[in-house]
DNA sequence: GCAAAAGTGTTGTGTCTACACCCATGT
DNA sequence: ACATGGGTGTAGACACAACACTTTTGC
């Protein structure tokens, strides 16, 4: 089943093995960090890999993905999950043919997901000899995080239920690679519409300060929030009459 | 070849047939429009359907999407080819599991490529009735393309070699489905440093008016003109000492 | 000269960064 | 009091849309 027996196939057609795999990417220790496991057998058996597997027949990709992570962490705590690219070059792996398609996971940085003995987080920016293609497909998925936090709501799946804008600060810095104010990150959120204060209050630190106010995402799916403005008419905003 | 014994799979393992997609789009008559055939057998005989067909063993997905539209339209005519999706529902086709991965292709509105006698162009905003998840593939081309004539120079792969700012106009209202100021886009266009001037100029036209001046694209492969600007640093620009 | 089409000058607006200043808490 | 960190106010830079105005052609 799932594989067409081959007396039927009078067009040209050809069964490739199809795998998901994941760049799964979590802040830890104030830096962003994606989940390999390293490999014990050929091909590039000792070096590092992104998690996956096997598609099965009666599954969706995003299914499978999540079957296979399941192994590494606990999926309950992927807060988000998208599709990147699908890899087709027959030369990627030099056993068998492979297609993979390749998804972005997010976790919150306050879950600590237990992982097994072969599975461990690296820093991004600092990677092992990773096997066939996985370090170009780790590069998509730090630009796609990237991009996606300048005009998206998608770092919700980055942080934790409620925080202060420091500590969103700090996670903005992390997979951004660059330093982010507090002061504009607040503003441009805010302005959008995207964070929201719950009221409370975090208790100050060990040196004392004042108490930052606390906040949530309103949304915890993924929303576009800065459309791309170039070349739209500005005008026709739907308004009241004068 | 390019298929595995069953006797080696230990592990779950599963081959789906794989094909390749593509939604075609070009401006013509100042439409955005999209490539489709018309199917003659089950299933979906009598529907519209995107063209594309099975993946080869020894190929990639990208030659595979060449090959299969070369019978369509001439290849030379493909300006731009990127991936969109990759979809993989086990319904989204009635007879057997097929996953498919979808491409954008553009074409410039120069081009009038012959197309065999059961293929058309469609105009994107009034699509007939299309076969399997094709119509939420072609809607995921449009929005594609017209996120990035935003923020790319994407528009290069739907003109000419050559052309005014008013023809280039046309272009992007099609594509964006909305009016465009001439004199904006050039604005955007020439601080970007995407277009060049060419120095020549267009004859005027039936009812005289000023000849328009002609540019043409700087680079005509696809390039980010404008990076996400928010929450980046804007200082340390790169300049001489004063 | 006059209509038609192209192109430039200018103004206003909205969004962002940067920086100064004020506020709240612990010791 | 004073150090430590959180939050606001404001100014300046920039990119864009909108519109008036000038330029260049055909008739």
């Amino acid at each position: 089943m799932g594989r067409k027996p081959d007396g039927n196939s009078s067009d040209r057609h050809f069964t490739a093995g199809h795998t998901s795999l994941a760049v799964v990417l979590q802040v830890r220790r104030a830096a962003l960090q994606v989940l390999l496991w390293r490999r014990s057998s050929p091909p590039f058996a000792g070096a590092w890999a992104l998690p996956g597997g096997y598609l099965d027949a009666h599954e969706t990709l995003e299914h499978s993905i999540r079957r296979h992570l399941a192994a590494k962490v606990d999926v309950r705590e992927l807060a988000h999950l998208e599709q990147l690219e699908t890899l087709s070059d027959p030369r990627r792996s030099p056993t068998a043919r492979e297609v993979a398609t390749a998804f972005l996971g997010l976790v919150p940085c306050n879950a600590d997901p237990a992982v097994p003995a072969d599975t461990s987080w690296h820093d991004v920016g600092a990677l092992p000899m990773l096997a066939f293609d996985h370090a170009s497909i780790t590069q998509s998925g730090r630009e796609r995080l990237r991009a996606k936090l300048s005009y998206t709501n998608i770092a919700f799946a980055l942080a934790p239920d409620e925080f202060t804008i420091s500590e969103l600060r700090e996670l903005y810095a992390a997979a951004l690679g660059h330093d982010v104010s507090p002061t504009n990150l607040q503003r441009v959120l805010l302005r959008r519409d995207v964070l929201e204060p719950t009221g409370a209050r975090r208790a100050s630190g060990r040196a004392g300060g004042r108490p930052g106010a606390l906040f949530r995402f309103r949304e915890r799916r993924l929303q576009v929030t800065d459309e791309f403005a170039v070349l739209r008419p500005r005008g026709r905003v739907a308004g009241s009459a004068p």
